[in-house]
DNA sequence: ATGCAGATGTTATAAAGAATTACATGAATT
DNA sequence: AATTCATGTAATTCTTTATAACATCTGCAT
């Protein structure tokens, strides 16, 4: 459920999905401009990618291995309207006070300042909670 | 178990810590001169945060946020002396060969590949699989 | 064989992002 | 008032990324 919204979030440089994915960043940027994927900008115009992004790269690459063309990865993984959502700070404040009706925009903010704690010793991860834990567990 | 190495590994750069975190990069580099965290660097000496060093700052920040000193800090979280880990390219071949017999690093390096593949339509993730499943579910 | 399109490499240039260092500042302590 | 802690700010340099243009290679159709 947010989980969509954590693979969604834009976090790493290029640098580091070339290492990640083991493609030059003339293939990924090859790749964009097919539309295979739409990583999101920085302020700056930089590309940000997302788990999503990377996960996707890697099945272009598993298919590219295999012989098949771009135009037969569109049609079997398909194309990216949606781009990857920036963490962006907006209001630090309310966060706690609302729990219900939150909207998704703000979720995404707590989201964000959650996003890695968990039950660690001395610490005590605040409202969501099970949503986070799967994060890495 | 490698669950530790995947929140080890440096993957972002500090521009997007700021950003989950709400920390300027000011105190970021601050901390990390007081051993709080230490990140791993790029071969251009650019610092790169794993999962663990985000969460050890939103610690942090929480505990600055209460008004405790960085003395206060060292003592409650304690300081940090094994840099995250880079992600780094070496055989992408002999993978598949060895299962058993894998070394940390080979492991390391599988698991860099297949980090965010997961059962996906049309997708089968390799070797590993439940060690990774586990990264977002 | 020739030519063309697809996919990627390479190079040049400009801009963004980050590193380090030094100095400034406000608050709290002595 | 002087000192220390934590952070802001500014200057400079270096790294990383962006774009664009051109080069190369491969497979396929002529």
């Amino acid at each position: 459920m947010n989980d969509e919204l954590r693979r969604n979030l834009a976090l790493f440089p290029i640098g580091i999905v070339q290492k990640l994915t083991e493609l030059t960043a003339r293939q990924i940027r090859y790749y964009e401009q097919h539309h295979l994927i739409q990583p999101a900008r920085t302020e700056g115009n930089q590309r940000l990618f997302s788990f999503n992004d990377v996960e996707r790269l890697l099945e272009i690459k598993k298919l590219i291995d295999q012989g098949i063309n771009i135009a037969g990865v569109k049609k079997m993984i398909g194309t990216q309207t949606v781009p990857s959502e920036l963490p962006s700070i907006d209001q630090p404040d309310e966060a706690v006070a609302k729990t219900k009706e939150m909207s998704d925009e703000e979720l995404h903010e707590l989201l964000k300042q959650e996003l890695v704690l968990r039950g660690r010793p001395g610490t005590q991860g605040s409202l969501i909670q099970g949503e986070l834990s799967r994060f890495f567990h």
